[in-house]
DNA sequence: CATTTGAGAATGAACGTTCGCTCTTTATGC
DNA sequence: GCATAAAGAGCGAACGTTCATTCTCAAATG
């Protein structure tokens, strides 16, 4: 995987490879592996702190060579803020679903975990997140998925609430600001990664969303 | 508050200032200055983002004159990380002291948080987190830093169930894990900066840390 | 007068990026 | 189907800049 362009002139890989791939899709490949060892290298050294020397040799790739497919450093940055924080609000959404409003959070909350901890993404987006008090564009791309969960998430709190099936001790505001802050804080922290079962995180993140939403018992539907 | 080291040669603060200093506390004073103005830089660009120009700027100091008070970068770096966590720390430890762990853990939270945020150091804090998963030093000093909360509170929590005044629907490691991966999540947002009034945070997060320890009622003396 | 403090130019290394070039692939004309 | 042009991909040296750090020397201090 390292002598992949090697000094000698017939390791050259073709690019018609024995499975030819046309123009658009070679370049949609090599986009990607520069993606995938620009991340590499930052989870390694930081944004500011790898050289693109650093990622050249990663991706095994002359600098003129990629800088045919990102205008900048700065670019393949944001490139990787904007999927990987993309790729970690999806699996937390899909989890939303359940009708209960406590265990869809809980079932959406262990999937993220899951999620971040199976990627290994929790240094990344540590990284993000300290570059996204500096740059303006990665700070946009953050708010914009954050807001995505917010948003379902309070609308579907306020729906319980009015429906009488929770009554949280708070308004509604406040509830959503910590829901956001400790569930960045449980996928930062990488709880599995610590020995931390996830069959006993869901158990304590069961009873803490319960405590602070407190559901009444009643329900409108048949849902239990 | 710009001008401080002019051009003119009239304009250079000499040592003997009005209250005379010994050589010792100017020297300290300096260090001081270097380290608060190096913080605003790295608030500002980052830790490998800030330059030592910039640095030197922000304090008024020529390069020179600065490294005679520290040997690098990296070490100004360190310092700060060192001060910044212990501090930080520092607070919330006071405030554990409430003989009801609930008590004291939701007060030691809440102190927690209007220190970060009147100090202004969320940021500070993302960019040693962040900094934290390279640089061995900076990992140390914050695991050091955590374990002091960590021991303290874990004792706390598992003298309270043997007690009999709590019962926790988990066992005390994913607990504890959970609630330290909470708190850095709640004091990294610096919540009241986002129009959380601290009073409902106070009331929800009693609630959360009632739901997740289950206080039985019963106390051992008469603590209320 | 010995020592400390400071300024500011200078250092070599490393940075992000560009350039000129070669080779390969695709498009075009016959 | 084949020659040939145009475009794309890649290399690696070189660019100008900025980096952290050091050096030299002057001023202030005790």
């Amino acid at each position: 995987m390292d002598d992949f362009q090697g000094q000698g002139r017939e390791t050259v890989v073709t690019m018609a490879d024995a499975y030819t791939l046309s123009r658009a899709e070679r370049r949609d490949q090599q986009t990607q592996r520069i993606l995938d060892a620009a991340k590499a290298c930052f989870v390694r050294s930081g944004f500011q702190g790898a050289s693109m020397q650093e990622v050249c040799a990663e991706v095994g790739m002359s600098p003129g060579a990629l800088y045919r497919y990102f205008p900048s450093k700065e670019a393949i940055i944001e490139a990787i803020c904007e999927v990987d924080r993309q790729q970690d609000i999806e699996s937390f959404i899909t989890f939303l679903e359940n009708p209960s409003i406590v265990d869809g959070l809980v079932e959406a909350a262990v999937a993220h975990i899951t999620h971040v901890h199976e990627r290994g993404n929790a240094a990344l987006f540590a990284e993000i997140r300290a570059e996204s008090t500096r740059n303006e564009t990665i700070q946009t791309t953050c708010l914009k998925c954050q807001q995505q969960v917010y948003e379902i998430i309070r609308e579907r709190v306020r729906l319980a609430t009015e429906r009488g099936e929770i009554d949280p001790p708070v308004d509604l505001d406040t509830l959503m600001a910590a829901f956001m802050a400790i569930g960045e804080g449980i996928a930062l922290n990488d709880l599995p990664s610590l020995g931390v079962p996830v069959a006993n995180l869901e158990i304590l993140l069961r009873a803490m969303v319960e405590g602070m939403l407190r559901p009444t018992g009643r329900t409108t539907a048949d849902s239990r």
